[in-house]
RNA sequence: GGUGCCAUAGCUCAGUUGGUAGAGCAAUGGACUGAAAAUCCAUGUGUCCCUGGUUCGAUUCCAGGUGGCACCA
């Protein structure tokens, strides 16, 4: 029997997690999450890690698994998946993936480009000169660099802008050079299920888990960690807008208003990513039979 | 019951000395290859409460109605 990688994808909030379990006992196999906030171990709260309880009665794998001060990204998350698949085929003939960060899905479904890590020296150094010499300087150091990415950049994006520039730097020649946009060849077969519902009913659930996070104690978690705010990993809805408010800058009652809106726009932002995917099989969270049904009609 | 004030975008409101309208918030569409819950781009939203009157023309002025608020009974 072929290996079968089932994906459940939707925005956050959809219900992913509580299906995924479902599935996994079903199938009687493991889950790995595809979430770029719950790898932290020192978030929980604010990232919707499932309770302790259900992530018992199934083994999880990428949840906890690292620290807010490690480096993470796309292309480790695709390694370490790649890694826990290559050992749980051994024993398993379906894992389950679920979770919401789409380039995290897609580096694991079609790959990601050879490209060297960032390095940090290089990029705090290159972060310093854009703030203190703007947009303007980073275009016209990739356009010496790099014209053919320069073309196609979004010129308006610093970001982008900046990690061309430092691969550039550190390879000794053209980012472009190394984006092949090839897809990968993956040793097993991928089923990508997504989960939808009315937009109105999502953001309602949105907005109250939002509620429960806080009155489970996302305020105290997010303390916790505001020492450390300057990190990437706390670059995140649910703690920014916290800290802004441990800052003075804006009252609780704001914090928690944005909290619920940037939620729902990255809600929005995942919706668009995943509407242009033609492999995503969508279906209703409550659908479990059909869902169970439609996977088996795969394997074969 | 009487008097006064109000009625404009999903919400809060501005405005039109009469030529059918605009802010904030919310919302919507999109981009995306090692920072991605990040970063970036774009976009409106309308029986101006209803009916009649005056007027070339009314969301704007007038009258009546309806609803809301306040005060008086």
């Amino acid at each position: 029997m072929s290996k079968t990688l089932v994906v459940l994808l939707g925005p956050t909030g959809i219900g992913k997690s509580d299906l995924s379990i479902n599935l996994a006992k079903y199938f009687n196999t493991e889950i790995i999450s595809s979430d770029s906030r719950q790898v932290y171990r020192e978030l929980s709260i604010g990232t919707a890690v499932p309770p302790p309880e259900d992530l018992q009665q199934v083994k999880h794998h990428l949840i906890h698994s690292h620290s807010i001060y490690d480096y993470y990204s796309a292309s480790k998350f695709e390694q370490d998946v790649l890694k826990i698949l290559d050992d749980l085929f051994k024993e398993k003939n379906v894992v389950i993936m679920t979770g919401g960060s789409m380039l995290y899905i897609d580096a694991v479904c079609k790959g990601i480009d050879d490209i060297p890590d960032a390095d940090p020296k290089l990029r705090e150094q290159l972060i310093q000169e854009y703030n203190e010499k703007g947009i303007e300087h980073l275009r016209i150091t990739l356009k010496r660099l790099d014209p053919v990415f320069y073309e196609q950049v979004d010129l308006k994006n610093h970001k982008r802008l900046l990690h061309a520039i430092e691969i550039c730097l550190i390879i000794g020649k053209p980012y472009s050079s190394l984006r092949t946009g090839n897809a990968k060849k993956r040793p097993f077969n991928i089923i990508k299920l997504g989960l939808k519902r009315e937009r109105e009913e999502l953001y309602d659930r949105i907005n109250k888990r939002v509620d429960q996070m806080i009155e489970m104690g996302q305020i105290e978690e997010a303390r916790k960690v505001y020492p450390l705010r300057h990190l990437n990993s706390l670059n995140t809805v649910g703690y920014k807008e916290l800290f802004s408010y441990f800052d003075r800058e804006i009252s609780l009652e704001k914090a928690i208003e944005l909290i619920k809106r940037n939620t729902r726009h990255y809600a929005k932002k995942q919706l668009t990513w995943f509407r242009k995917d033609e492999e995503i099989n969508w279906f209703h969270p409550d659908e479990e039979n059909q869902i169970i049904h439609f996977i088996e009609s795969k394997l074969s």
